[in-house]
DNA sequence: ATAGGGTTAG
């Protein structure tokens, strides 16, 4: 396995020799030039003393042996100087590289370093463990320094040996180095313990970091402006906000130089928690103190941005990065495609996605997957489907139950049952069991297409693999009896009532013709029901009940529903009045739901004219332009000709999507008219 | 790039 060292080393010689032929110099440069004195033609350029005669680029010429004077003071001298610090820096680099690679014995590691010849300097071992990833060799090659260096600074070599084992997340490593240090003597410094610290913070070790950072007063060290950010953050990732933001105000009143990182770093703590107000707050505040954003600032605004469902602040932080001259990194975009994708701004989310794949940048299975999601959200088909197709093309990532999940879900929606069940076929070839998420786009999709047993069987399968339904499978299977013939729906009242028998109940007093009701037993039961699932699936549960009604033709249930939704605060805003204009607001409302509101608020209209109460000059329906791909009819649709057999004089606004206007003294007059028939109906 | 912070998430 080991590689030689020669082997890894000689194409660095070969490249550098083409620089390097074109001036050389006997002496006077101790390295990196020395170092390869045996291996490669003495490259050495002289910057000081002995003006010799300065000759032009022999190119041409390469074997030449000449010397060329260069002034010291010179920006050529500068040049060259840099030239040769970068030559140094990538030779050692590649030893770095070798040392990776190489078996974690001593010998084969000081047979690598043995290489760097025998005047190595302390900055040739910090460079060269800075490098390096391999914890075992890079302890090894710690050794070989420390035996082989006269070291002035030796806790500068452990702490970067101490970055190495933080790459590899090994806080075991880290501390015995710690204990070593202290018994050679040698003592910790800041760096040491913001290291450790960080090392701890990684490995999801907070409490760690926080006894790290508590015994940092113990080693005679006061903790300083980069210490205070690494423990903001990892207070932070211990959940402890209140700490983390209590040593930012130590950091402000001790007047510590805070940077863009450390307000990177409560951008993201503020993100985690939940408070986004805050994100944007921390943000003005590093502004107001003249602190410049940098990429690491952008990218957690835009993360919290996203995860805040704030999808229109995130573009216009976006746009503001980019004004100020900043280039979108991987994180950048990936955050972007979170937070369009979770806000289903399907084009953004698209266009962000396209730019990804112009750069070359590669997508992560998590990405792919967030960009499906949104396919399926929005009713994306082909897209979708092409997005697949270039997942499995990209060679990097494999699809997971995610991805397969997301599949289902769209071939679902769009009524492809035996897509959908051709897809759980490869999601279970691919080796993973069908989840929760699988199972309810199945029951959907089943429901959808009136297979009511396969329903019932998906049902069933749940137990099977071990898994609860939950609220939200709950909820989809109380949408599946949205869509059921009436004569299959006592075959899901019993899969309703084994998921949440409470449910079961009141939707089986609205099925079931033969169960006796108390009086009111209804309405107490379902705002029961309402009252114990959580706030998310409120009104989905409500709004299903309500269609259930309407499908069954008992409006006065519905009623009672839309009451509870009222009561419950589930529908807030729904009819509401001002001066000019009383509106009826039906964009969250399914369509049951819908019609029972407009039903409802039709006769608080009868009775506002019955008690001679003044109407404002507009009354208007907003129905949403119901822009959900799947359903054929946007409510709008559905509302237009629903409106027109009742012969309202509402008609769609031309200026203002998805609103029904009329005048007060159109809506007087229906209403007058259809009471007049209603008495001679009577 | 040149001894310390920052992430890659559902």
């Amino acid at each position: 396995m080991a590689s030689t060292p020669s082997s890894t080393l000689t194409p660095l010689y070969e490249s550098n020799n083409i620089f390097f032929n074109s001036f050389t110099s006997p002496h006077n440069f101790t390295f990196p030039l020395k170092l390869y004195k045996s291996s490669i033609r003495s490259p050495q350029v002289s910057l000081q003393g002995q003006p010799h005669i300065s000759q032009p680029n022999n190119s041409q010429n390469p074997d030449r042996k000449s010397k060329i004077w260069v002034n010291p003071k010179s920006p050529r001298a500068t040049e060259l100087k840099q030239r040769s610090y970068d030559f140094r820096y990538t030779s050692l680099v590649k030893i770095a590289e070798s040392l990776d690679s190489c078996n974690p014995l001593k010998h084969d590691v000081y047979n690598v370093l043995a290489t760097l010849g025998d005047k190595i300097v302390e900055q040739d071992a910090v460079v060269t463990l800075n490098n390096m990833c391999n914890s075992e060799t890079a302890l090894l090659a710690l050794k070989y320094f420390q035996e082989r260096l006269k070291l002035s600074k030796e806790v500068i070599i452990y702490n970067v040996t101490l970055k190495v084992l933080r790459k590899n997340k090994d806080l075991d490593r880290a501390e015995k180095v710690f204990d070593e240090m202290l018994e050679r003597g040698v003592k910790p410094d800041n760096v040491t313990f913001s290291t450790i610290i960080s090392c701890a913070r990684q490995c999801n070790l907070p409490e760690k970091a926080i006894e790290w950072f508590e015994k940092l007063p113990s080693f005679g060290c006061e903790p300083d402006d980069v210490t205070y950010s690494v423990m903001i953050d990892a207070y932070g990732k211990a959940g402890n906000v209140d700490m983390a933001l209590s040593l930012y105000d130590r950091a402000r009143t001790e007047k510590w130089r805070i940077d863009a990182v450390t307000f990177a770093t409560l951008i993201r703590i503020y993100g985690s928690a939940g408070n986004f107000d805050g994100c944007l707050n921390v943000y003005e505040e590093m502004k107001a103190l003249g602190v410049r954003p940098n990429m690491t600032v952008y990218n957690s605004l835009l993360d919290a941005m996203g995860r805040a469902k704030r999808p229109w602040q995130a573009k216009n932080i976006y746009t503001e990065m980019i004004n100020n001259g900043f280039e979108p990194s991987w994180g950048t975009y990936a955050s972007l495609i979170r937070a369009y994708g979770r806000a289903r701004y399907s084009e953004d989310a698209l266009k962000i996605y396209k730019e990804m794949k112009e750069k070359g940048l590669e997508l992560s299975v998590m990405l792919y997957n967030t960009l499906l999601a949104m396919c399926a959200d929005v009713g994306l088909t082909d897209e979708a489907v092409n997005i697949f197709e270039e997942m499995k093309s990209s060679g990097t990532c494999q699809p997971d139950s995610w991805t397969y999940s997301s599949l289902i879900t769209i071939n679902s929606c769009s009524g492809k049952v035996s897509e959908a069940e051709a897809t759980l076929n490869d999601m279970m070839e691919a080796g993973f069991e069908p989840n929760i998420f699988v199972l309810t786009s199945l029951i959907q999709c089943y429901g959808k297409a009136g297979r009511t047993d396969d329903v019932v069987r998906t049902f069933d399968r749940l137990s099977d693999l071990g898994l609860s339904p939950g609220e939200r499978f709950t909820g989809c299977l109380l949408n599946v009896l949205t869509q059921t013939a009436k004569e299959d729906l006592h075959k899901l009242t019993i899969c309703l009532e084994k998921a949440n028998p409470k449910l079961g109940y009141v939707v089986k007093l609205l099925v079931d013709e033969e169960v006796v009701e108390e009086e009111g037993a209804f309405k107490k039961n379902a705002a029961e029901l309402l009252d114990s699932v959580t706030t998310d699936v409120r009104k989905a549960y409500c709004n299903c009940l309500i269609d259930i009604c309407v499908n069954l033709n008992k409006l006065e249930r519905a009623c009672e529903l839309l009451d509870i939704g009222l009561t419950l605060n589930i529908y807030t805003d729904i009819m509401s009045r001002t001066e000019t204009q009383w509106s009826l607001q039906l964009k969250s409302l399914s369509l049951g739901a819908a019609l029972t509101a407009l039903h409802i608020w039709m006769s608080d209209l009868n009775k506002a004219l019955e008690d001679g109460e003044e109407f404002p000059s507009l009354l208007g329906i907003n129905t949403g332009h119901g822009k959900h791909k799947y359903s054929e009819k946007g409510l709008a649709g559905v509302f237009e000709s629903h409106l027109k057999e009742l012969n309202a004089p509402f008609h769609e606004a031309p200026d203002k999507a998805g609103w029904f206007l009329t005048t007060k003294v159109a809506a007087t007059s229906w209403l007058e008219s259809r009471r007049a028939q209603e008495v001679v109906a009577v």
